[in-house]
DNA sequence: AGCCGACCTTGGAACGTTTCACAACGGAGG
DNA sequence: CCTCCGTTGTGAAACGTTCCAAGGTCGGCT
């Protein structure tokens, strides 16, 4: 009743379980009368190898990771969709796992990994000092670290978002707003802390009053409403005259909540997001963006993965860092600025 | 050099295997004195279990996996985050596979699931009626169909499709429209089938001329986008006046492309969308959609699954089906429509 | 003293593969 | 006729776990 394994088909063939393995294996070593004699076997039996037993012996698994902050931001499965082509084109299988934010989850999921053996992870973590990701690495599971800069003893691939950050918010001072809010949380997250501290900095360098900060518990499209209701239930007079959000979820629920309790965007509000999803050019009012790489960013990721996976001797690591881009759009249009400051 | 195993654990600590086996699986047999000198050898040599060896062993994976037909449709990532929860709940960690709308790549994450003999799989299918899924389920691994029905040998959890179809062109239909566009494809993607068959037999029924397919060749934005420049290309006297794409994302390229052509939305181009995404109420014109119960979808999928594994015998499947509900937002709304029809 | 049970530890079988040294067979060449 | 060789197939070891029957030790009870 249970799964035939090798031994039940060696029998329905009458030949010996080394027989089954190789017709699989190295099937030039078997004569062709007996091959067609134990795949007919393997046929009528319904075997399937099991994995587990070959990769005990073996060693080796054929498969790769991809442990992601949240599944449901686009900016990481475009990420991943870049990835998963570099993996197959290796002959590798990619998982994706969801971490939904929760350095918990995160944690369970890399332990599993571990324990399977998997060839390589790719992580955006929580928390990028988290001590268990570097003896992960230490053990011998070769680890990329994915939108996150790294020390020099893990590889690393990411956009800089201390420059994000600075280009988003000079490119809201440029344009003569002097109140901005910055929309974001938690801080823990690297993402956030930096994009943060860029925009600071280029306040900072201009003599602006320093940012009204909206902290929020998770980067989503519903705490990015309920930013929207914090600042709109500000007085005019009070109220930032722009926003700059940790990434285009929030953004567009900013957006959305904020046009629908009356502020006019760009005109009450201008908005700027982070990572130019596809999204974000459609929005209700086409979203100012920071554009970063995606694929790219994927694709480089599991290269290097890859690399370290295969020769792990002598393997320098590398940390690449990719520029990010302003995507000027609607939500900082300044046409219609004029009438305001 | 190679990763310790419990044989070193064991000597390091002087003990048998069978005791440190005990230690991670029964602590409560071993004496105090023992446990702590085993866990101590287990953290200096940074021993981590074997999950093939004990796989292989046990039997038991505590593992499944969702093959999702593309990881960049946020509908499908939110349906993944309903059956996550219910597998985290049960204890079992999820893996998400991206097929990409690819039968290849899906196949190839089907049989790799299988030979890991994960728990249970599901699955949207690029085509429900691949006999190799049937087999699979035949061979002993737990599948449930997800947002696809299925027939009576199988678990399924779907919305009703064809309702959905019916609902958007009655919708179009009731608001004056006559000449209808179908935006999607390939029609091999029951979804894709099954909601155009719905709003044709909606317009069969009105007596309505029948439907403009554009069919596209995959479900995405940039498809969308496709389709909108061939819409905008017809002279205005035979172009349709309304367009109902088989999801959001190719609602919401069809619509920016409109847009940034000229067409007003909903004034020259009515626009129905499918799935409800959350960037649906988010898009330049908030987004007509028919909505499906999501995380309800993904929550009851992963506990029919669950039932299936933990007790095959007697398992009776269910083909669940959901309601589809329309949400009327601007893209369709009829006041700005008067001068037109 | 002898026995018992409680408590702890041991050693080895089993899981399903892959690999490898070796055996069996036949034909070619000397 | 014997040797050698190439071609096929065999059988057993090994991978790292878990489980189980059995062994050992010790204190207390009869």
């Amino acid at each position: 009743m249970s799964a035939p394994s090798m031994k039940d088909v060696a029998a329905h063939a009458r030949v010996a379980v080394g027989t089954v393995s190789n017709v699989l294996n190295h099937p030039e070593l078997v004569a062709e009368s007996t091959r067609k004699r134990v795949l007919d076997a393997i046929a009528e039996l319904g075997f399937v190898r099991n994995e587990s037993a070959r990769q005990l012996r073996g060693g080796t698994s054929r498969t790769l990771a991809y442990v992601v902050l949240d599944t449901r931001n686009p900016f990481f499965t475009d990420v991943a969709a870049g990835a998963q082509q570099v993996a197959e084109d290796a002959g590798l299988a990619m998982f994706l796992c969801d971490g939904g934010e929760d350095p918990t989850r995160q944690a369970r999921y890399l332990d599993l990994l571990e324990q399977q053996r998997v060839e390589g992870i790719l992580i955006t973590p929580v928390d990028a000092n988290d001590p268990s990701l570097a003896a992960l690495a230490r053990r011998g599971t070769p680890v990329v670290v994915v939108d996150r800069g790294a020390g020099p003893d893990r590889c690393s691939v990411s956009v800089d978002d201390v420059l994000g950050g600075d280009l988003a918010a000079s490119h809201l001072l440029d344009a003569g707003h002097r109140r901005i809010a910055f929309v974001g949380g938690p801080r823990s997250i690297g993402q956030v802390a930096d994009r943060l501290a860029g925009a600071e900095q280029a306040l900072a360098r201009a003599g602006a009053e320093p940012l009204t900060v909206l902290e929020t518990a998770r980067l989503d499209v519903a705490e990015g409403r309920r930013a929207g209701e914090r600042l709109a239930g500000l007085p005019a007079a009070r109220r930032p005259t722009a926003a700059f959000c940790a990434n285009d979820m929030l953004a567009l629920g900013l957006l959305q909540q904020a046009v629908r309790l009356g502020l006019r965007v760009p005109h009450d509000l201008a908005i700027v997001g982070y990572d130019d999803i596809e999204f974000a050019a459609a929005a209700a009012v086409p979203l100012t963006s920071v554009a970063q790489p995606r694929q790219l960013l994927g694709r480089t990721a599991a290269e290097l993965l890859l690399a370290e996976a295969r020769h792990p001797k002598g393997h320098v690591h590398q940390q690449r860092v990719f520029e990010p881009e302003l995507v000027v759009r609607e939500s900082t249009s300044m046409r219609r600025l004029d009438g305001v400051a």
